[in-house]
DNA sequence: ACCCCTACCTGCTAGC
DNA sequence: TGCTAGCAGGTAGGGG
């Protein structure tokens, strides 16, 4: 049997990868959709860019339609109730960011930077608030910003590659890309270019499980192999979506464990433990100052 | 054009 | 016990 490796991660604050996104999103939709933020309280705007001035005045009062992800990015869209312009909060939380749902007046926490304040549709902006809406954020590393539409024309989404759970993510597209590239395949798996949302813990899962190198030139792998790896790193991420959203799925007040941490890993945070299939300790070596742990057997 | 490095930031841990 | 240095990493943007 495998391990249960999430015990050998340090203890720090759990970061959000794509499945940790696409959990947050699917535990907000059903109670944010439909609502009206009420009031919206900035108590820090210091994150990666500043939160704008005007965040407040452009979304109290507006409706929330509906909540997409694009990459690692929520997309709120808010509807203007008086003249109907539509505008879209987006939200990435970094490194340490998450969303939760508490009640209103619940004790602030440390780092819980904006609250926003939701009630029913029908209610006027005077009435008490249902939920608060809250991003926490220790590090500091994530953005809550406004757009206009269309979002796609935005400069943080414009050139982002596909979803790697659509059909655009396939070996074609890997191949296509990386013919000419000298950069490391884990170097071109985690550039949002080329495709979004798979971080460093799935890049050397994904990589381990399909035995490729790390290291290896993007450039020189053939379509066959990227078939594989194309579909090994959907499987990895469509599990653990999975499985975030098994223990996530009340997300009102909700504390679960994310999506990896339901994961066997096999490789992150193992360094010089035994590989599971050979049982050689795990090489680690740093890749543009990332961790990247492999088999040096397995993985060629 | 491509690739690599840096900056941003705080919490945790190891080592003194 | 208390301090500090080192490390963790998503992402945009700059330098080579």
């Amino acid at each position: 049997m495998g391990y249960a490796c999430a015990i050998n991660l340090p203890r720090q604050q759990a970061m959000p990868e794509l499945p940790e996104v696409e959990t947050t999103r699917q535990g907000l939709a059903p109670h944010c959709i439909g609502r009206r933020v009420s009031e919206v309280a900035v108590h820090n705007a210091r994150l990666r860019w500043p939160v704008p001035e005007s965040l407040a005045d452009t979304l109290t009062g507006r409706l929330i339609q509906r909540i997409d992800r694009r990459g690692k990015y929520l997309l709120l869209y808010c509807e203007h109730e008086a003249n109907g312009h539509v505008g879209v909060l987006m939200v990435h939380l970094g490194m340490s960011g998450s969303l939760r749902l508490v009640e209103p007046g619940t004790d602030r926490k440390t780092h819980d930077h904006l609250v926003f304040s939701l009630s029913d549709r029908e209610d006027d902006l005077d009435a008490e608030p249902q939920w608060e809406l809250r991003y926490h954020d220790p590090r500091r590393f994530g953005c809550c910003l406004w757009l206009e539409l269309p979002v796609e024309q935005h400069p943080l989404l414009v050139s982002l590659g596909p979803e790697p759970l659509s059909e655009a993510f396939d070996d074609q597209h890997l191949f296509r890309l990386s013919r000419g590239k000298s950069a490391p395949i884990k170097s071109f798996l985690m550039d949002s270019h080329v495709v979004v949302g798979v971080g460093n813990i799935y890049a050397n899962e994904a990589l381990f499980r399909v035995g490729i190198h790390p290291l290896r030139e993007a450039g020189g792998i053939s379509q066959a192999r990227y078939k594989v790896l194309s579909a090994a790193v959907r499987e990895i991420l469509a599990q653990a979506i999975e499985r975030g959203g098994t223990t996530l799925r009340d997300f009102v007040n909700g504390k679960g464990e994310p999506g990896y941490f339901q994961q066997e890993l096999s490789v992150y945070g193992r360094a010089g433990e035994p590989c599971v299939r050979c049982n050689k300790p795990l090489t680690e070596v740093r890749l543009s100052a990332r961790s990247t742990v492999f088999c040096a057997r397995c993985q060629r």
